[in-house]
DNA sequence: TATTATACATAGATTTACGATGTATTGATA
DNA sequence: TATCAATACATCGTAAATCTATGTATAATA
């Protein structure tokens, strides 16, 4: 059990609502946030992002730009209409199932009788 | 993004969990009492819980007994000292896992600045 | 000049949960 | 009594998601 298993299923949401929040970031710049926001708890890798990144593009939640920084280039992401509405039904999702999950997690009234 | 998802990486730590706070369990026990305790919002199914219960009792974080009610055959688990240990790292791991997770989901102060 | 940071990307491995399937007993009900 | 739902175990193959490792290249800094 680490971090990288308790991820799975929430980064697709987590950058859905960093998006959600911004006109628009780059993939280094999500990692970057996430990280500092996280207080360093949770490192977004390379082979984690971009997969997740142009999978999200492909279902259409979001779009991307290509920005030449100098001779850099730099791939914006933000947000589409679809995008918009899934973030909204993706975190209220991820907030219903933490809040179940805690409730299964921390000490819960002795009302349980064992199956018979 | 479903539950299935969403539920990886928490499958064991909740069945540790859950037996924490029972003297033993079976395994259709604790589809039911998640069943149960999650008001249908989590149900583990046959095909997750009887391998995550075979890594546990493989790792030696739980040990398990057959018992034999009538001419039917139940299974009973329970954790073992050093599973005792793990549960309370794991649950603690999650704990704080989902407060990150909460605080970057969960509106924040606007003090990010963007990466330059 | 060498190293670190920035910035993208992908291939392959690993992990994990699920769907489907199988066996068998027990209890309810039609 | 026959049938179906519930109880109770188990495993195989699949799909999905993330990571490690690797690669390319530019910019900044020591």
């Amino acid at each position: 059990m680490n971090n990288s298993e308790l991820l799975k299923g929430t980064l697709s949401t987590l950058i859905l609502r960093l998006l959600s929040e911004h006109t628009r970031l780059y993939g280094y710049e999500i990692t970057q946030l996430v990280k500092e926001r996280s207080k360093e708890k949770i490192l977004i890798k390379e082979g984690s992002l971009y997969p997740a990144l142009h999978k999200l593009e492909k279902d259409g939640l979001v779009i991307s730009e290509q920005v030449n920084i100098g001779k850099r280039v730099r791939r914006y992401y933000k947000l589409t209409p679809p995008g918009k509405k899934a973030t909204k039904v993706y975190v209220e999702e991820l907030q219903g199932f933490l809040k179940t999950i805690e409730e299964l997690i921390f000490p819960y009234p002795d009302s349980y009788e064992p199956v018979k």
